[in-house]
DNA sequence: TCATGGTGTTTAATATCCTAGACAATCAGG
DNA sequence: CCTGATTGTCTAGGATATTAAACACCATGA
């Protein structure tokens, strides 16, 4: 086998925040098997494979194709972002290395405390901001992670995320979303 | 299993010209297994599935990927092809409508009873032509058809294929391929 | 008419996958 | 130090994929 099923199969599962047990009990199978197919001890067939990713979901033609070498960097630091721009005008651009991108720009700005809301988040298309004031948690899939004003983040609106203003002051972030969900 | 992974088998391997036990052979499985799977009387399991597409060959990703709605059309009637030009310059395009073209013209003449030889041809790149002149037999893959002036062919040039003339008089043809082979 | 060689299909036995359940390790409170 | 709830891993047994071999069918020719 020179293509690594597991190895595929392991990098989906932790890319949409789920443990093995959460993942089996969405596809109808046992943690074994996803434990066994993860570890390449047993070549899944193909109607179990496809029972698996309906879990996620994801299409087998997608399983085979995507790539396992570009993990999807969801978080930038402030010194990732590219500077296009000159001194006087500078336009800093976050993940501008990533194709087909479509977005529009916002200005978001959060409470002490508040939140998006308990649930996670989850729905069409792709998200991107920048901290400009103030600190808040993200979560994106399995990842949590605090940003502070000149840390920005990107990532794929199906996962399920979450924002939340954990600090004492107020957070501003200039935000883009695709299509013009709002 | 929405996938129809016993089509898509029977397919590509027709479209190949293989017969179930010279294609067993190949991937070195048996030749039961392979009309069990095209019959989707068992779901195979990734690794004899790759088995089998290494025989062929074909990836797994494009195994998935592949439309199996698009037919690859390798031969047109004479009314199939797509009249571009003007009364003054007209221009009949072949396989038209298939993206990624990149053709350079040939003019073959194939003397009565000449052939491109006993062995059939197999290489990278694609085919294609219109018969000016005369009576040519065409073999791509298993299927076979004997094309007169005004018919045409469009084929990927890793497919087996071979010419003979199979008429009295020279035959002649407006062909071509990529990349410049010739 | 009887071979011969090709095709795809079917069947009993074997190899492999898959499940159910138990196991050990980790973490969070009480 | 517990208890309870996670996590991923492992194992025995039932379910399924795969093999080897036979079967039936259709050609082509002697």
């Amino acid at each position: 086998m020179s293509i690594d099923v597991g190895a595929r199969l392991r990098s989906v599962r932790t890319t949409f925040g789920l443990s093995q047990r959460e993942l089996a009990r969405r596809a109808g199978v046992t943690n074994g098997l996803i434990s066994l197919i993860e570890q390449n001890r047993v070549s899944p067939s193909i109607s179990s494979l496809k029972k698996v990713l309906d879990g996620v979901p994801m299409p087998l033609a997608e399983f085979f194709t995507m790539d396992l070498s570009v993990a999807p960097q969801a978080f930038f630091g402030a010194d990732e972002l590219v500077e296009l721009g000159n001194p006087e005008v500078s336009l800093r651009l976050v993940a501008a290395q990533r194709a087909g991108r479509q977005l529009t720009i916002l200005h978001e700005r959060y409470a002490a405390g508040a939140a998006t809301g308990e649930e996670m988040l989850a729905h069409r298309g792709e998200e991107a901001g920048v901290v400009i004031r103030g600190r808040i948690e993200l979560t994106v899939g399995g990842a949590s992670r605090v940003l502070g004003p000149g840390e920005a983040y990107y990532f794929a609106s199906q996962l399920p995320h979450r924002f939340r203003n954990v600090g004492r002051e107020a957070c501003e972030i200039i935000s883009a979303c695709t299509p013009a969900t709002f």
